[in-house]
DNA sequence: TATTGGCACTCAGATCCATTGAGTGCTAAC
DNA sequence: GTTAGCACTCAATGGATCTGAGTGCCAATA
């Protein structure tokens, strides 16, 4: 166990760092901070925070800098996070008072986040995984191309054009819709496979090559589309910060791009602490990703997580303003979701 | 008038600066290219060029570098660009049988262009001004929300979720439908605004507030939305150049993320030769963007041009290779609109 | 036992200087 | 118009040296 002192120099090193960026030294901790004690007693300190592998050298006898562990250590020991402004404050409640489409309110959100931060926000869309069916629409669009359109009770819309080269029947399409919404309204999207199948089955007469067409392409919005969706804004203020990032800033970009890595790296974060979840350095498993934090929270609707919201920036960031921020933001985005409902 | 020869030195130094990125010299040049003259031939020629401000030296004596107006007058010299491999064909053959979907379409699009050219791809999606109306549907998504979509004949839709804070009668939303398509199928866009407004007048009886209350919000899909989108792939291309930006990259990966501003650059370039219109350099009046080029080529449906595809890169690009790759998306693109049609 | 002042030691970074070499501009000859 | 020759320029390179922030350790102190 660390003692106390030793704890405090720890945060004292990773406040100052984050603030200057050049590797902290006894001398100027005790300069800036008034612990009571001289410059050596400081360093034995150090000493011990070096031994545990919280802080390291550069190079010999240079200040020291907080290693992954460090950071780690100082945000669990984070006991209160910045309160936002009041300008941010407005800044979200602004936001918060508008549209009560999910597109629109998601594409706000994450651009407020990066905004509030200055680092790369992302939000992922609601997992269909969990959802179920609000309603289906089949719309025409001329006579030989239909548009299928699943809404799920997330408020997620996919929809999918599809062609009918032999056309159809008005009328056929109004007895599909039906009969889909009939036994697929309010189903889980995981029950949808095995229920839609059986329904291209009994289709009867004229509609059932339709039923035949069209089911499958409802399965591939489903599926195919159950892959998830991330949205990012702010990637410029990652490049404003080039300077943290050892060789260049190109392959974190390119990461951040994946949207497939980035997806299973947030959906294997849990909650800890104030309800958000953090990935220090090389606590994740992107190789190209290993000097950055990632910073995320579950938002809600109907009670329970429907998907995460968050912010990623080098591992030098102000995580307590982060954490902040991105607990404000998932909070107001579950308020928000689940306002109009 | 700038005779023959000093005009092959200066495709010469333009092509030699692309491939290596060190400013060339006379030396070097009789090296690489038969010329069939000395280096101090070449260097008075490239003393006429330097007289024209098409190429300049960083320093005095080193080797020299294009000028914006050096790189202005290689590619107006460009008779033939260079053609895609067989490869690349397979790539954009492979991605034409794709989907009809024009989201769908225009999201590989651009990353398929990102791809083959390395540079960041963009596309601009069909301006709304030029288009009309292909069909409005309403949906009820529940009993007091309404989902309003706008199809238009270039296949966008835009979509809004409204609410009906006194719930609505769901023959009500068929009745107005049907009214809605009656007038407004076929329309252009711009008619839009005028007709919608005496629909709200004439409607009477139950539906009228519901009119009143759908019709602003179908303006402003119109309106509002014929703000125009673009979708951008492969930022990352841009990082992996760094050292082709003089400062730091980051304010330009800022002008990028400016959709406003990207879209007046692009908006107000006309095709030149090859289908294809260029900005290099200051050509462009965005300051960020100062050492990057755009190239980019519209692409069409139902014969008319409905928006641009593009790239963007740094100056010091492969306009030959990068011209031939737009030109060839934009191709592909058109007949990827107009086949399901 | 924890703290402290003192001191020798280390090493990255800044500064200075000489060297190198690619490249130029000019001139006189072809 | 072209060319060889030559003096000249200057960025880049590579020591060599200096500097100073910072360390580690030890003996003295509380």
């Amino acid at each position: 166990m660390i003692p106390d002192r030793p704890l405090e120099v720890l945060k004292a090193i990773v406040r100052d760092y984050i603030a200057s960026k050049e590797p902290v030294g006894s001398k100027s901790l005790v300069e800036r901070h008034s612990f009571g004690v001289s410059a050596a007693t400081i360093r034995n300190d150090m000493a011990i925070l070096e031994e545990e592998e919280l802080i390291v050298a550069p190079h010999t006898s240079s200040g020291r800098v907080p290693t992954d562990k460090g950071y780690r250590m100082f945000v669990d020991q984070l006991s209160e996070v910045k309160p936002l402004s009041a300008a941010e404050k407005v800044a979200i409640e602004g936001f918060l008072s508008k549209s009560s489409d999910l597109d629109e309110t998601l594409g706000q959100t994450v651009r407020l986040l990066s905004q509030l931060t200055n680092q790369v926000a992302l939000v992922q869309y609601p997992s269909l995984g969990r959802a179920s069916v609000r309603h289906i629409e089949i719309i025409s669009i001329d006579e030989k191309r239909l548009l299928l359109m699943l809404i799920t009770d997330s408020g997620r819309i996919q929809q999918h054009v599809l062609e009918i080269p032999g056309g159809y029947e008005s009328s056929d399409i109004e007895k599909l819709r039906n009969l889909l919404n009939e036994s697929l309204t309010g189903k889980g999207l995981a029950e949808v496979s095995a229920i839609a199948k059986t329904i291209a089955q009994k289709a009867t007469g004229k509609i059932k090559p339709l039923a035949e067409r069209v089911t499958p392409e409802l399965l591939a919005l489903v599926d195919a589309n159950s892959q998830e969706k991330i949205l990012l804004a702010g990637t410029s203020n990652l490049a404003r910060r080039e300077d943290d990032f050892p060789g260049s800033i190109s392959p974190v970009l390119e990461a951040i791009e994946e949207q497939v890595v980035l997806l299973k790296l947030i959906s294997e974060m849990q909650a800890d602490q104030h309800g958000v979840s953090l990935l220090i350095g090389r606590e994740n498993s992107v190789d190209a990703l290993s000097s950055t934090s990632v910073v995320v929270s579950g938002y809600e609707n109907q009670g329970s997580e429907i998907a995460k919201v968050g912010v990623i920036g080098p591992t030098r960031m102000d995580y307590s303003s982060n954490i902040g921020a991105v607990r404000a933001v998932a909070r107001y985005l579950t308020k928000s979701l689940g306002g109009p409902q």
